[in-house]
Formats: C-alpha cells, sequence, structure tokens
RNA sequence: GGUUGUGUAGCUCAACUGGAUAGAGCAUCUGACUACGAAUCAGAAGGUUUAAGGUUCGACUCCUUACACGACCA
C-alpha cells in the first residue's frame, strides 16, 4: 500500500505540475484515509495550496482531479467537498495491493530507520514482596515494547533490574527472623514471594505500633520513626550486610531465593521472559566508582557533612545526593553503575527504561549525570514514562490493603474463560490439556489487552469485572475472529481451496472486501508508529480493526456460496490473510490466538 | 511554593500530530442465526472536547490565563 501511495503522490505532484505549472515537494502532499461518508479512499486537502497556486480550494481539487482520471490509471473516480479532494482507487489495483501483500513474509521487518540495537530494562521488582497489578502494566509493556521493535528488525535484549538490596529488602529479612518460624516454602506449600511479601508485612505491622507507643510517649513522629527499634534494627542489618556478615547475607541469598522463584513462575505464567538479569547487588559499587570519577572530575561536590552531591542547576533541574554521609549509596548510585554495565554488555544505540511516571524527575537525574560525566551511552537513554494503575475504589494502597496481587488476578481471569467457555460450549473434541491451555490463553489475552490498549503514558482505570470481559474492545473479540477464520480456513481446506490460489483475472471486489485489504495494508505503518512512539496500544487499536473489519467482511460477504471460483479462493485467501495479521499484531502485544475456542 | 502530566458521550478509551459532521466499546433501546462459528453483525440514542481568551482558511490538537485531579522536587 505504500507503493500505492506513493503512486498517487507521484501522480499528484504531476497534476499540479501540468495544470498550474508549480512545484510542490511530494512531502508537502500529505494523504490522508477518506472519512467513511465520502466516496473514496484517499484525500488530500487542498487549502494549503490556496496560496502558492492562486486558486480557491474547490477549484484546485477539481482541476486536480480531473488530471488524474485522464492521465492516472489507478484513480477510478474523485470528488470535490470544500477543500478535500477524495480519490476513490481501482478495485484492480486494490487486488494488486493484496498480491503484493500476500508475497510479503509474515515475518518481514518494517524497515524504520530507527535504532538497531536496543535495550528494553522492564519489570524490575523488589525482592521483598510478589508482583501486583502495577508491575503486569510494566511486563506487558516492555514485552510488548520490545516485540514491536523486534518488529523493525532491530536486535532486542529484554533485562531485568532486580532491586535485591537496601532497607526494604532488610525489613523483611527482619521480619522473617523475629516474627517467623523457620518456615520455608517446600514446609508451607506458600510461593516463595508470597512468604516473603507476608514477613515484610508483618514487619511494617510491629514497626508501626512501635512508632505509636513512640508517640504515645511523647516522642515526635519523626524522631519516633527513625528511633522505632525495630528501624534501628533494619539500618544494623543492612551495614551488617555491606560489610558482608556471613549470616545475614547467608539468610539474604535464601529469602530472595525464595522471591525468585515465586517471581519467575509468575513471569512463566504471564509470558514474559528475559535475556539478561542484573542485580543491584552487583551494581552499587561500580556506581559508587563512578561517584568517585565525578569527585575526582570535579563534576560532583561534597557538603562539610561528607555526602556527595550532583548540582544540575544548569539543567534545569536541581542538587542532587549521590551518596550519603555515612557512604552509603542512593537509588541514583547504583543506577550510574547498571547503565555503565549495560551499555558494556550491549553497546545499545537505544537503551529504553519502562518505569512508571512517578520516576519521570529521577530518570531526568540519570541522564543528566550521566551527561555530565560525558558517558557516550547518556544520550541514548529513553524513558518509556507510564501511568499509575488506579482501581475503581481509588489509588492501590499497601498499607490499607487494596493491591492487586498478579498471580491471583491471573487465577481470576483464568477462571472467568473456563466458565466463558464452556457456557459457549464450542470446544468439543479438545483434551484436557489443550482446554486449561485455552483458558490461559483466553484470561490472559484479556488482561493483557486490557492493559495495553490505553495509551501508556496515561493514568488508567482497572475495572476488575470489564477487565475479563470478552465482547466489544477486548483481547478474546479479537482472538475469537481468528479462531472464526480458521474455521474456514478448515472448510475451504476440505473443499480444496488454497490460499495461495491464482487470482489474475479477478477485477471487481465487494466494499467490505476492498476494506479490510485496505485495513491490512495499514501493518507498516502501524509497526512504524508504534515503535516510533513506543507505544502498543496502537497496535492493540490496530488489531481490533482487523478483527472488526473481518467480522464485517463475513457478516457481507458469503464466502462458500460464491459462484465465481476465482472470487471465492480470494476470499479465501484474504481471510487467511487476515487470520495471519491478526496472529501477527496481537503477538506483537504478546497475546497468542487459538484455532478453536 | 516550584516543576510536570492529565482533563473528550453516563462509564472506559480513540482521534493518523492543525483538516470534513470528534469516533469505538460497555451500559440502554431495536433488528439479524434451517448453506461459513451470534464471544458476531446492522441500526437508534448519547458531546458547548473543564472554562475564558488568542493564533488562522480550519483548533480536541498550538499559545496565554484560570479551575480540577495526579506525580515529583525542597
Amino acid at each position: 500500500m505504500q507503493q500505492l501511495e506513493q503512486t498517487l503522490k507521484t501522480a499528484l505532484g504531476a497534476a499540479i505540475q501540468n495544470v498550474f505549472g508549480a512545484e510542490v515537494p511530494a512531502d508537502q502532499l500529505s494523504l490522508q484515509a477518506t472519512r467513511k461518508d465520502f466516496a473514496g479512499q484517499f484525500t488530500l486537502v487542498t487549502f494549503p495550496f490556496t496560496k502558492t497556486l492562486g486558486k480557491g480550494p474547490e477549484q484546485i481539487g477539481q482541476a486536480l482531479g480531473e488530471w488524474l482520471m485522464a492521465n492516472e490509471p489507478v484513480v477510478r473516480g474523485f470528488n470535490v467537498v470544500k477543500g478535500f479532494l477524495n480519490l476513490e482507487v481501482a478495485d484492480a489495483e486494490w487486488l494488486r495491493v493484496f498480491e503484493e501483500l500476500r508475497q510479503r513474509p509474515a515475518d518481514a521487518p518494517v524497515e524504520t530507520g530507527g535504532p538497531q540495537n536496543v535495550v528494553v530494562e522492564y519489570s524490575s521488582p523488589n525482592t521483598n514482596k510478589p508482583l501486583h497489578l502495577g508491575h503486569l502494566r510494566n511486563n506487558f509493556l516492555g514485552y510488548s515494547v520490545a516485540e514491536i521493535l523486534k518488529a523493525t528488525g532491530a536486535t532486542v535484549s529484554k533485562v531485568n533490574l532486580v532491586n535485591d538490596r537496601g532497607i526494604h529488602i532488610c525489613k523483611s529479612m527482619l521480619g522473617y527472623q523475629r516474627f517467623g518460624h523457620a518456615e520455608t516454602p517446600a514446609s508451607d506449600g506458600i510461593k516463595g514471594d508470597h512468604l516473603v511479601g507476608k514477613y515484610y508485612v508483618l514487619f511494617e505491622k510491629h514497626y508501626r505500633e512501635q512508632v505509636a507507643q513512640l508517640v504515645a510517649e511523647g516522642v515526635e513522629k519523626k524522631t519516633a520513626e527513625a528511633q522505632a527499634p525495630l528501624m534501628l534494627a533494619a539500618r544494623e542489618m543492612l551495614q551488617q550486610w555491606e560489610a558482608g556478615d556471613e549470616a545475614v547475607v547467608s539468610l539474604w541469598k535464601q529469602m530472595n531465593g525464595w522471591v525468585y522463584e515465586g517471581h519467575n513462575a509468575t513471569y512463566a505464567a504471564i509470558g514474559v521472559d528475559f535475556d539478561k538479569f542484573y542485580y543491584e547487588s552487583g551494581t552499587y559499587l561500580l556506581g559508587k566508582e563512578r561517584v568517585q570519577e565525578g569527585l575526582d572530575r570535579d563534576l560532583f561536590y561534597r557538603k562539610e557533612d561528607g555526602s556527595t552531591w550532583v548540582d544540575l542547576a544548569q539543567e534545569g533541574l536541581d542538587q542532587k545526593i549521590l551518596l550519603r554521609s555515612d557512604g552509603t549509596s542512593v537509588y541514583l548510585t547504583q543506577d550510574l553503575g547498571t547503565a555503565e554495565l549495560k551499555y558494556a554488555d550491549f553497546h545499545y544505540d537505544s537503551s529504553i527504561y519502562v518505569i512508571a511516571d512517578e520516576q519521570n524527575y529521577h530518570m531526568q537525574v540519570l541522564q543528566a549525570t550521566l551527561q555530565k560525566l560525558e558517558k557516550p551511552y547518556a544520550e541514548a537513554i529513553h524513558h518509556l514514562s507510564y501511568g499509575m494503575v488506579d482501581l475503581p475504589t481509588g489509588k492501590m494502597k499497601t498499607r490499607e490493603g487494596t493491591v492487586v496481587d498478579a498471580d491471583e488476578l491471573v487465577r481470576d481471569v483464568v477462571a472467568a474463560a473456563e466458565a466463558a467457555t464452556l457456557e459457549k460450549g464450542k470446544t468439543e473434541g479438545l483434551t484436557d490439556d489443550e482446554l486449561s491451555q485455552l483458558y490461559h490463553m483466553l484470561g490472559l489475552g484479556a488482561l493483557k489487552y486490557y492493559l495495553l490498549k490505553v495509551d501508556p503514558k496515561k493514568r488508567m482505570l482497572f475495572n476488575p469485572e470489564e477487565s475479563v470481559k470478552l465482547e466489544g474492545d477486548t483481547g478474546p473479540f479479537v482472538q475469537y475472529s481468528h479462531a472464526r477464520i480458521a474455521a474456514i480456513l478448515r472448510k475451504a481446506a476440505e473443499m480444496g481451496i488454497y490460499s495461495t490460489a491464482d487470482l489474475s483475472g479477478l477485477e471487481q471486489l465487494p466494499v467490505a472486501a476492498r476494506e479490510m485489504v485496505q485495513e491490512l495494508g495499514r501493518y507498516p505503518a502501524v509497526v512504524r508508529e508504534a515503535a516510533r512512539t513506543l507505544s502498543p496500544a496502537l497496535v492493540a487499536q490496530y488489531a481490533y480493526d482487523l478483527a472488526r473489519a473481518y467480522n464485517r467482511f463475513y457478516t457481507d460477504v458469503k464466502i462458500f456460496t460464491e459462484p465465481d471460483q476465482t472470487a471465492r479462493a480470494f476470499y479465501v485467501a484474504l481471510s487467511a490473510q487476515t487470520g495471519q495479521a491478526i496472529k501477527t499484531s496481537m503477538g506483537l502485544l504478546g497475546i497468542p490466538v487459538p484455532e478453536r475456542m
């Protein structure tokens, strides 16, 4: 279809040249899709040319349309409405476009001129609790963006930066030491991340009680929070950890191990993966070296209390602490180290961080600090900032227990998919194994689509009831359309009709079929735009548009009663092509599609 | 207080980056399954795009101010 658009633009340029004797650069000729209410498929807006051509918008449109009709065979008709020239493209040309699509391999990369070697960092959990709904948006976004960039031919590495050290990790360890009974995931049958999370919560509970008591005794709140015995113990443990205390490190290893097992199980369930894991425990020392480097080069400075800072006022930011007065590192410190490691490992030309928008400032600081250090990889850093997920009841809050657990949510959506599928009763003949795979595919399809269809940068509302719906603008609707096409193709194969059939001789096609071809032709433009803006939402919208166009085609055109053999073969081929496009597009979202459901 | 993001149908979201009468889904109402899968399709109703100015042939989109909600920074 790009070729068709190019043809039209060239022809329009020639028309302007011949009719008005003026040169208009091709990039100023922007064609847009014609609105549904008008005849035609492509529209040229003529308003911008009124000045240079010295004519009214209608006159221009009329003259260009007439010239095209006489000189460009691809144009079959035109109409002019105010400053809009609507062009109708001949059916034969649409068939040629379809042929072009059919010849193109499904995995052919979409050229963009964008980065060719990309690192996508996403997920990046803390090792003191299980994953929740917010992580799911992050994980689905990261995975999908990686897939979209791969579709542009880029080499993409998915990495996970695990936040495995720090005061919060010590809290869950301390909670386990004080309030646990040496239980293990195996002994209790609890998933490791949930077990550790339980002790993090217990720590917080007891800590809060201590603070409350101190406040009741007349201590100021801030002091109470810093001086509560549990907090002192946690700080002490952190120092022991940094000093390499054997007992502490051993407990740390054990508990982190449980969490990794738990997180990995969740990753497997939600279908995301990583090429490499980084651990903050392994990068913060390198970060400290970078801070030292900055001090040596007089880029950073020390305050009287011994803490180290960077001044980013010139960059429109603020002063920012890099090392505390006791020499311990902050988030920014270890992020400096991780950035360097990632660059050493991958030599990326683009490094994407999938992180919630509450970290916008932090990410600016990170990039500005690396730029100050004149690191070659600073420019390539890109923050894919996404909005938080709200519940109908408001924000998710750990303290109020309103956090939606990822594992639980996955169970719920799969169960809902199972119930709906059983109710439809169309899965006779599938084995139990195939059935449970199907439920999983549909439940996760609903969930992923729900979280991905919203523009990443926008805050979004998660409504649990709507997220398991499977009608309308949902993942299962698109999956259903694929299953429907699969059924058509099975029947076609039985009848000996193949999607590879020769279609020459066919000259006309029904409107619904033409619209389907048009929709299929949009794929490269959609991928290009999604890659440029790092927005899976565009791909989700496209997959939905494909499914809708097909269902319309399906009701409009009776495939197997078509008397013309070639037309019938075309409909089957069009179905196959659409099925493939749906599968590919959904694949970019990390959503598989079924043959039956 | 400073910086920044968001504000579109009752609800959840779009709008090709300045183009036509602002589009979908859900919910509501109406119609379509005895040749292919109704998790579908066709239709109705639903809008002062938070407000007021400005820029121009043309503004949801750009600029200014105000309001609301959120995030971050002392």
